[in-house]
Parts: C-alpha cells; sequence; structure tokens
DNA sequence: TTAATAGTGTCTGTGAGACACTATAGT
DNA sequence: ACTATAGTGTCTCACAGACACTATTAA
C-alpha cells in the first residue's frame, strides 16, 4: 500500500488538484519534511502489485527501493496511482508492467487497505493485488534491472516500509489457501515442467516438504496434467518426463 | 459499490473540492441530467455493506431504493462515502449504525471495485464489506424503517441497480467458502440456539439439504458447541437442546 | 560401477455420506 | 393415541498420509 518509488516531484507531477483547506490530524510530521498535505484533501487511490516469481529454485518478490521519505531507503512493495480512466486492475497491470515488462500474468486483487494515517503524508487508499509470473518468461529481462529495483526470496525479506511486511504474510496464506482447491501454482512455471519441479512449487508455498509419491499420485489422479512426451534431462542421472497443464480439465485440483 | 441513496443535493453536501477541468469520457449522460462531473476529477472512495441476516426463517439482505439517477427507484446494496478521518473498516460500521442501529457485528472486507463507469456519474472506487447480523438484536429495531430501506430474501431478489446482483453472488460464495473451514455461521444466531436452527443456518447459505445425522455428528465432534442445559419448547413435539458457541475451542470447524 | 534423480504400490486410519428408527413433548 | 420434531448408530467408500525399493541416465 502507499505509493512508492516516488519522490515528492514525482507526486506534484502526477498532482492535478488545486491546494484546498487543510486536513486536520497527522499532518505536524509530513509538513516537518516540508510535504504540502493541504493538497491531498481527498484520498489518493493506488494499486500496489505483489509480484512473485520462482528464482534460482527460491520463491521470490520483487521489491523496489524508496527513494524518498517516509521510509527513505528501505524496501517496499510497487505501486502507484490509479489513473482516472483506467480500471484498477489495468492500474495493476501497467505496474506489472513497468516494473517486469511482462504480460498476461496471474493476477488477482488481494485486499484494500484505507487507515488514515498509515501514510503519514496524506490518506492513501491502496487496492493490493498480487501477480505470479513465470520464471521463463521474466529470465528474459533478468539482471537489466536499475539498483533500485530487486528480488528476494519471500523467506529470507529486508526490512519493509510501512506495513508491508504483514503484506506479504497475507499474500502467502492467500496464496496457500488457493493451494488445494485451484491450479493456482502453474501459474508460477513455464508451460512445460517435471512433477518434481511442479512438486517443489508447491513445497515453497506450503513451507513444508511434501511424500513424493503421495503428491504424484494425487496431482495425476485428477487428470488436469498431460505427458508430454518429452523427457527432461539434466545431470547424470534419469531424465523426468515433462507435463503441461492440461486447461480442458477444469477440475479444481 | 457506488453511493447509494443519494440525491444530487446530498453529493454536493459532501463535496468539498472545488470545480477543476474537465474528465473525458462518460460525462455526457450524466451532464444530460444536469450532474457536474468536473467537481469529481478525482476518484470518490465509497464504502458499500452488504448485510445479511436471518429473518423469518430466510436468509435476507438488506436493500434500499434509489432516489435519484441513475437507476432510480431500483433497489441497491446501502453505501456512502469515506470521510477523510475515519478506516474503511469505520466507514462501514457507521453505515450498518445507520441503516440497522446494530453494533459489533461480523463485518469483513469484500472485494472492490473501481471500474470507469460503472457509475455514470463520475470515477467512483467502492469498497464492498459484508455483515452478518443475528436476528435477535435486529428483531428490536424491526419495522421502525422508512419505506425506502427494506429486507429481501437473497433467493428473491429484485431487480438491483448497477450490479449489485453480481457483488451479492459474490458475497453468497464467500460466504459459503468459510462455512466449512471457519465459525463464520454462528454470526447469524442468537447466543443460543437449537442444532437444527444452526443446521437452517448452513442449508440456506449452502442452499441445499443437508442429512440431519451427519450433521450433528460433524457440528458436536469439533467441540466448538456447548450444551446450555436448557430446552427450547415450541410447540406440541418434543423439545431441542439449547448450545451455544464455546469460543474457548478455537479449532474450525 | 557409481552417482544422482525418476518413478512406482500398499496399507491403515479418518472422514463423508447414505440410510431408519426411537424418544418426548403438547394436545 | 396422535402429531410433530428431537435425537441416535452403522456401514461403505474415498482419500490422506506413512513408508522403501527399482529404473535410467551420464560420467
Amino acid at each position: 500500500m502507499e505509493e512508492q518509488r516516488m519522490s515528492i516531484s514525482d507526486l506534484q507531477e502526477s498532482e492535478r488538484e488545486e491546494p484546498q483547506e487543510r486536513e486536520q490530524g497527522q499532518v505536524s510530521e509530513a509538513e516537518a519534511h516540508g510535504y504540502d498535505v493541504s493538497k491531498y484533501e481527498r484520498p489518493s487511490v493506488t494499486v500496489d502489485v505483489v509480484m512473485m516469481s520462482l528464482r534460482q529454485k527460491d520463491l521470490q518478490v520483487l521489491l523496489v527501493k524508496r527513494r524518498a521519505w517516509p521510509h527513505e531507503g528501505m524496501w517496499a512493495i510497487p505501486g502507484g496511482f490509479v489513473n482516472m480512466d483506467e480500471s484498477l486492475e489495468d492500474a495493476a497491470k501497467r505496474e506489472l508492467w513497468e516494473e517486469t515488462q511482462v504480460e498476461n500474468v496471474y493476477l488477482e486483487q488481494l485486499y484494500t487497505f484505507g487507515d488514515p494515517g498509515r501514510d503519514p503524508r496524506t490518506r492513501v487508499i491502496t487496492v493490493v493485488y498480487f501477480a505470479l509470473l513465470d520464471s521463463e518468461r521474466l529470465q528474459v529481462k533478468a539482471a537489466s534491472d536499475a539498483v533500485d529495483v530487486d528480488w528476494f526470496p519471500v523467506y529470507d525479506l529486508p526490512p519493509l516500509a510501512f506495513d508491508h511486511k504483514k503484506i506479504l504474510e497475507y499474500t502467502l496464506n492467500r496464496l496457500r489457501g488457493k493451494l488445494d482447491y485451484t491450479t493456482i501454482a502453474f501459474n508460477l512455471l513455464p508451460e512445460q515442467f517435471t512433477l518434481r519441479e511442479l512438486q517443489r512449487v508447491y513445497e515453497m508455498i506450503l513451507h513444508k516438504r511434501i511424500d513424493k509419491r503421495n503428491f504424484r499420485k494425487k496431482v495425476l489422479s485428477t487428470g488436469i496434467l498431460e505427458d508430454t512426451g518429452a523427457k527432461k534431462m539434466e545431470g547424470t542421472h534419469r531424465p523426468a518426463r515433462l507435463y503441461r497443464f492440461n486447461p480442458a480439465a477444469e477440475h479444481e485440483l
């Protein structure tokens, strides 16, 4: 929540209102930092996007380093203002594109945070989305990012701005809850994958070991996987079958 | 979503901004109705509350009749603007109080709708909550409401304004999903209730018959119910035990 | 042949769901 | 005694989870 990666000039640029009468409360700290709160009489609406992906055999989340007060220098979930002529989801897609240059990924609205005082500058109402990107498409872009954008393992995070730690925990719980009655996990994998890779995704999200035989038995029995016939050879051992997700079988896992 | 029960004068009253440059798109129809869109350059943020309760052995939802364009005369989910100094949840509680004079009920954030053009007047971003009220406390107030506020059975609704029908379906699905792993259903019952009454709640929400023996077996085995010792006598038949919810047993159903 | 991962089947316990009769109150 | 609802037990089937060995490849 809150807008991140926005210097004061960024905010001014996107501000189209005239200054108005002051709003009472939680103004002093903002003013002390030279922030003109009076311009934000009405709540600002922003969209934050929790982007998760598999990188280096790890479940990781994309964060941006804040360049301005408050929480300057801390890492935060990327987000920005919602334009007047775009839907909330479009704003989330735009944010996704700006950070990763990736499109057509799994995107879901999570929760809306809007307590007064959560952002010391002004009243900000933030709609949080979360996105799951498959590692393959993402790797094209890889390390071309600026230094203030980076991926972090979800179980090994730096200190986060605002209450973004709470939001990430909320996200993980949502993901876990959906894991066994939806096909949400497939969004983290490329088109073809081995059962072992799928199992790793489940293990990382649930953050616990799963029995190999039981997992295979269960997944294959649902019929949502299709054997591609191809095999994945890597290393000095027996190659693994490659499967693909079969959307025709719209069963729930 | 969208603000309801607000005449044009209501909107003007709650409007504190100066007129600004016009916003492009979806303006003409609003202007034709004498609605000054230019005042709403930035999105308005409202909170709508889906209030459900058990009335006359029926699962019902509270609706208000719109008194102004658009959708004048149609029924809608009650809602209103979020004040600058109140949280989203506080706004929902306020709305709840205004409509039912009830406090301390189950309240949960559902989803946020914000497509441009959903409200022909201006861009409105609406955070939807839903509330479950127990019938006993509610009955005190009963029929003292104005004619433009009423309760409707959720499976027998009048035509609804905006896309409120979709929202109610969404609400019901959320309720159903939570039914078997939370204790959410107890919020619709008074402090003491019979197993039959509890079963009726489940049947109404799931909209299907449940086997009596299996239901009792399952519910009692969780240990979340406490026998009050009292019995409910009504009619010419064997009286039923009265139970109460035991919050100490924080198991999930 | 070794190293490293892929791939496979059985047993047991638990829970869901189908199903029908007895108990107890008012009249 | 009759009527109307409360209250109770068994069986079957499906699924979850524990558990250990064989198969196949590259080096």
